[in-house]
DNA sequence: AAAGATATTGTACTTTTGACAATAATTAGG
DNA sequence: CCTAATTATTGTCAAAAGTACAATATCTTT
């Protein structure tokens, strides 16, 4: 049988990568960060690093989320593990990709540890990354779009209270393909909204009335009846 | 910084579990394996086994299933990474799935290496597993009744031939609930069928008429057309 | 040739989708 | 205050897709 031999620290580890998406000016973004130590000193990456030897990988991702952007309390899907033995320059690292949406105006994003700078970059521009940071990206970003118009999790992008109109354009965006407001308007009337009394502000224009997504209604809803989202 | 400290073998390794799915008396079933080395020597598993240094990952599983089951040229595709610290009793190994359909028809299970025995068993009776086996399986299966709904992958189960009959049986299976003959051939209309001469044979009543999933011309569809597959 | 069994096709009704039009509520400018 | 401009919101109607159920066709068995 095969015998593998150690030699250093990155003969063999593992590591995880996450992708952090948020919504803003009409685009999808990803949070980069830029390294400040070798390799890729100076580049561009998503966050990620190495899991400890007894730690849970999901655990890790959190906590390398947390040391490196002092994000907290995401919650971070597995997305695809990526194993080219070529993939780090050091030796050979496996990788896992979690990702996670968010809120752009939530956060104030901070980086912090080794990461010297963190960026919000529109999917469209990202740059050249670090290690085979495009390919996860693209590859989380093509998941990302699937569970868009799988899951109800639109929400989770766009601010607490967004209008109908926001949430169209966020769909538009995802299918790549306009709709016609009415008809959207009848395709969302299952999904639970809570309508406040406000309104849209700083509009030059009749303003929109603000909704919520009613989560434990959507939940009591899943649980009574076998409505399956699909937008 | 921490620092990973490597002890022997298992400090700290990678492997592959293989799914292998088939489709017989109305019901999906897995391809199991018994161990017959330690850990977990006599119990049955999934076919799995560790990535070698330098091999990527998804190569490790093609071959790790061919040394195990002598099953060769499934498109294997990745299900879930499993990172609990305390899966493996040895130490610390993180591990990939990959999953895959057959025609259980078309191969004879052979068994080789360290498994000694291979065996088809519905989803329904998986006895308890080797590791994290029943979990691997169990997650795997939900994201194979998942891809059942959403890609045309139900041909990779049935016969080469099979009967309209057949197929509506698999989707019923799919779905857990029955659905109207009638409909149901409506539905699969745009999926383009070869439609042959033989019916079937041996059966009391009116035979049925025999097809096959037309791959080529499905792909031409998807190129001209936006068809999009939905069960 | 008739009965039994399942395959295959047809019909009518309901629901959903899609295109487009009409009405409502604001702001901005006179 | 009145009117135009602008976008929000709702309504209508026909086409398409989905659902329930019935009718007909083809084979085996007796």
């Amino acid at each position: 049988m095969y015998k593998i031999e150690f030699n250093d620290f990155f003969t063999y580890s593992f590591s995880v990568d996450c992708v952090i998406f948020g919504y803003k000016e009409g685009q999808i973004h990803a949070l980069l960060i830029k390294r400040s130590m070798e390799p890729y000193d100076g580049h561009w990456a998503i966050p990620g690093d190495l899991v400890y030897p007894d730690e849970d990988i999901s655990a890790a991702a959190s906590r390398i989320l947390s040391e490196l952007t002092k994000i907290e309390n995401l919650d971070l899907h597995q997305s695809e593990t990526f194993g080219d033995p070529n993939r780090h320059p050091q030796g050979r690292v496996i990788t896992t990709a979690y990702f996670a949406l968010m809120r752009i105006d939530d956060f104030k994003v901070e980086a912090s540890s080794w990461a010297g700078e963190a960026r919000w970059v529109p999917i469209h521009k990202i740059p050249q990354l670090a290690f085979d940071h495009n390919l996860i990206l693209s590859s989380t970003y093509k998941l990302l779009i699937q569970k868009l118009k799988n899951d109800p999790i639109c929400f989770d992008l766009l601010p607490y209270k967004f209008t109908l109109n926001e949430m169209q354009k966020l769909y538009e965006y995802a299918y790549d393909s306009d709709m016609d407001k009415a008809n959207f308007r009848k395709k969302i009337k299952p999904i639970p909204l809570i309508e406040h009394k406000e309104k849209q502000v700083n509009v030059k224009h009749r303003p929109a009335k603000l909704f919520s997504f009613d989560e434990s209604e959507y939940v009591n809803m899943l649980e009574s009846s076998e409505y399956q989202f699909k937008m």
